[in-house]
Order: structure tokens, then C-alpha cells, then sequence
DNA sequence: GCTATACTTCGTCATATGGCGAAATGAGGA
DNA sequence: TCCTCATTTCGCCATATGACGAAGTATAGC
């Protein structure tokens, strides 16, 4: 049941229902995320961790970057069913529809220049 | 999204979580969801109505009486879906199964003496 | 009508949550 | 070694949430 309710608290907030719809096609490195919620790079990182102590996520570090991904379905502790369940309800939705579209744009981006401009910021 | 994230909040509260449960076999009425959530009454029946804005539960007034049930699989917003995912993750849980036997208990009291207990503490 | 009572609404409180910026961490490159 | 910089952790704040008891609603029965 607390494993249950983790799931559930976790997805309980738009930005990290969003965040999953992003990494339902590839992994993404914060940075990425950070540019399409459009949030601070503190509050994306704790979103991240929350969805990641849910099984939701996983994380993999590449050099100087942080890659999530959604977790193999080969993965025991199975969340397979909860994802597919989440994106059969988000594919009526057109925040995700918009997301989608802007995160094309985004994935066009040197990520390199996307953490630069948000330190910046 | 909002609807989805209203049923997501909606989900993200253990007893929430266990009076769905609760109702999957059978109506209930409010005295006793609050026997079994071990609750105040004001307190069920604000998590009712959360449930209820979610579309996960209908209420329906019978005299003094008020009963909560899942809706129906043929209404036209369907929930359907979300609540078996949620009757899946729930099966494996020992939680579930002890309310299971605990409301085999509370079916057979009479719902007038349950309601009159509950007055008088 | 009036009373009893099943439930809801309201007011209040303690805690949880989500947001930010500043500081810490840790890996790459000069 | 030292600097840069992507990310996390920490400290703080405003708001949301879940709990209760008291007061309000509405219905059955006298």
C-alpha cells in the first residue's frame, strides 16, 4: 500500500505528469526538463527525485549530465502497468499534445546552450 | 490534464485509496466507511467529496441515508480504466485484504447501531 | 409541526507540499 | 591543481491538505 501511495502522491502534480509525458519517447537530461516546464532547475531536481523514488523514473549520469528515462519493462518492481494506464489518459490531453510540440524544439537545442542560458537566468 | 489530475490528487491519500476499495464489492453508506476508516464523520465525508469530484464514486440519498458506489461502466466519462489499474496494484496488498475482512464484519451490524455509536463518542 | 439523526459544511489547526535562490557536490577540461 | 558548470541539497516561504468538533441541512417518524 505505501508503495501504491507513492505512486499515486507522485503523480499527483501536473509538472511531474508532465515531466513523464516528456520521457515517454526518449530520455532527457534535466536541463531539458527545466526548459520545458519552465521552472527552476531546484524544483524540477526535487520533482525528479520524487518520481524516481516512485520506480517512475530512472537516472543514469553521463559525464557533467543526468539522463531520466522511463525504466526498462523488463524491470521486476513493475510500474509498466501504471505508465500505461497514465498515457492512455494523457493522450486525450492537449497539454500534452503542446508539450510534445515544444519539446521537438527543444531536443533541436545543443543542451549545452539550454543549461548555459538557465544559469544565466 | 485537469480532470487527470484531479483524479490523480484524488488518489493520493491512503484512505481515500481503501474506501475505493472498500466499495468494490458493494455500496456503502457513509457510517460505514467511517467504521472502517476508523475516522471522523466530517472527515469521511470531505474525502467522499473528493472522490466524488473526481468522478471515482457516485452518491445516491435514500431517506437518512446517503450510499456511495463506484459508477456504473456504462457511463459515458469513464473512469473505468483508472479504477481497475487501481484494483490491480491493490490486490497484492495486505492492507486491502484486512479491510476486506474487517467490512465483512461491518456488513452485518445493523447501519443504525453503527450510526449511533458513532454519535455518541 | 417537532424531534431525532445521518450527513455535510464551516472554522481551525498542524503538517505536507511546491516554489525559489544560495550553497554544496562532483565530473570535465584547462 | 583549479575552474567551470550541470545537478542536487538546504533553508525558507506561501499555500494546500487532512484532521477534528461545532454548527447547519434535510429527512423519517412521532
Amino acid at each position: 500500500m505505501d508503495h501504491l501511495i507513492a505512486i499515486t502522491k507522485a503523480l499527483a502534480d501536473e509538472n511531474r505528469v508532465r515531466a513523464l509525458g516528456a520521457l515517454r519517447e526518449q530520455s532527457l537530461c534535466v536541463c531539458q526538463i527545466v526548459e520545458l516546464l519552465e521552472l527552476a532547475p531546484s524544483t524540477v531536481s526535487k520533482h525528479l527525485a520524487i518520481l524516481r523514488q516512485a520506480g517512475l523514473v530512472t537516472s543514469r549520469k553521463e559525464g557533467r549530465w543526468i539522463y531520466f528515462a522511463l525504466p526498462e519493462s523488463e524491470h521486476p518492481s513493475d510500474v509498466t502497468p501504471t505508465l500505461t494506464w497514465l498515457f492512455a489518459q494523457l493522450d486525450d490531453s492537449p497539454q500534452y499534445a503542446a508539450d510534445r510540440k515544444r519539446l521537438q524544439a527543444i531536443l533541436k537545442q545543443d543542451p549545452v546552450d539550454l543549461c548555459q542560458r538557465q544559469n544565466r537566468s
